[in-house]
DNA sequence: ATCAATAAGTGTTGTCTGTACACTAAAAAA
DNA sequence: TTTTTTAGTGTACAGACAACACTTATTGAT
């Protein structure tokens, strides 16, 4: 074997998930039932099996904590400092993740001790976990403006109001209404439907779909997705 | 050992190493002098040794083909498919540099069998080299745009139509002189030297040096590059 | 039934930024 | 002195972005 005197070490891939509600940018974490560090606050994470590559495992990991397959997830950074981890030394491939809240499934998450909290208030977490999650929020402003994903974070079904108040959450900074709604409905990726949301106001609010096939289309003609 | 069970793979660090001069963008790749895969073109990588983390680890690979530290460095993605090297399951953390033609120290590289070739021209590569030297392309262009690092490719002093015509290398695209010129004077990053470069040019033109401290003075201000 | 309260929805104008475009200047070599 | 070559410079038009306030629909309370 060419590299049998070679130095090895587990790989882990921890996730950093986003979710969105009324109250803003929400972050799931888990409380460890297992040692290192067991009863303190941390990304939810696994080690990279021998058969599988490190996207199968993030995707792994995120099933088994919330149920829900099919969900956004790009991969963020690795740490590889040496001491990162107090137990042994692991390299960590960090994947962030979006998901819908409304389909989050509690229960499974409850076996691992997981919590939605909000964003920037989370509680201090173990090993490099605060500055894995600093860097995904960076990294989910750079997309979310300049490719269509913050849909991942809302139901199928949203309305403009909605989707304003996630670009604020995210970016922490209040958008004039007049000039998002034209922006977003300029670039004709949404399809307006013809059913209202109450739950927010008397008058209600349209429900939209954001229209994925028609931005594939428009990606092939060189548009791409610019927002703020 | 909380860790004694899990699967351990070697890591390694693979550099895509830019390069630029008169004739465009160049990327420094290897003639394997070694197995796997002897005889075959290849990136410059190295593995991750049990003292050193990631980033040292490809400083150490660079030092060690270019005789050169203080280089421009960053972590690019890490590639973990199974079957990725054909000689057994290994982690790899790419990362991207950018180095000075110039100070480049031949007879170094020369030991490892490197060559400077043209971007985009170069022979097919080992394993995913390919797809890692594509996308530290993509990286580039989006960091050049919006970071002064353009810089890191060119002599500490060099000309206007110098610094141009790498922009139009990064980016195949040729720019007009005159908003070229605007864009990049207007930002108040550059000092105008009092003396021609005439190599390229029978009139000569100015020598400009890039004023790193006035940049992180502006930065603390607010103010963020950006051309093109 | 009327009124108050709440959030949704809608246009215009001015400013700034980006882009297109062509000639003059300097120096060396013929 | 003429030719050749690349450096260096300004203007005008168009499109994008930002600032800004009132009307509409609906519900719940009087």
């Amino acid at each position: 074997m060419y590299y049998k005197d070679i130095d090895k070490y587990p790989v882990a891939v921890d996730c950093i998930i986003f979710g969105f509600d009324e109250d803003g940018l929400k972050l799931l974490i888990i409380k460890r039932k297992f040692a290192p560090k067991e009863g303190h606050w941390s990304l939810m994470g696994g080690f990279v099996g021998a058969g599988e590559n490190l996207d199968q495992a993030a995707k792994r990991v995120l099933f088994d904590l919330t149920g829900l397959s099919n969900i956004y997830l790009e991969q963020l950074y690795t740490y590889g400092e040496v001491d990162r981890d107090s137990a042994g030394r692991v390299i960590s491939v960090a994947y962030y993740a979006l998901i819908r809240t409304d389909n989050y499934d509690a229960e499974q998450g409850e076996k691992h001790g997981a919590r939605w909290v909000n964003f920037g208030r989370q509680p201090n977490l173990i090993f490099d976990h605060n500055q894995m999650a600093i860097k995904a929020l960076a990294r989910l402003r750079r997309r979310v403006s300049n490719q269509p994903i913050g849909f991942e974070l809302l139901p199928e079904k949203f309305t403009l109001p909605q989707l304003q108040k996630l670009y604020e959450a995210i970016f922490q900074q209040e958008l004039d209404k007049r000039n998002f709604r034209r922006r977003i409905l300029s670039m004709d990726l949404l399809i307006k439907l013809e059913e209202k949301d109450k739950a927010s106001s008397k008058k209600g609010a349209y429900r939209y779909k954001f229209d994925k096939k028609r931005y594939d289309e428009l990606v092939q003609k060189g548009f791409y997705f610019e927002i703020k």
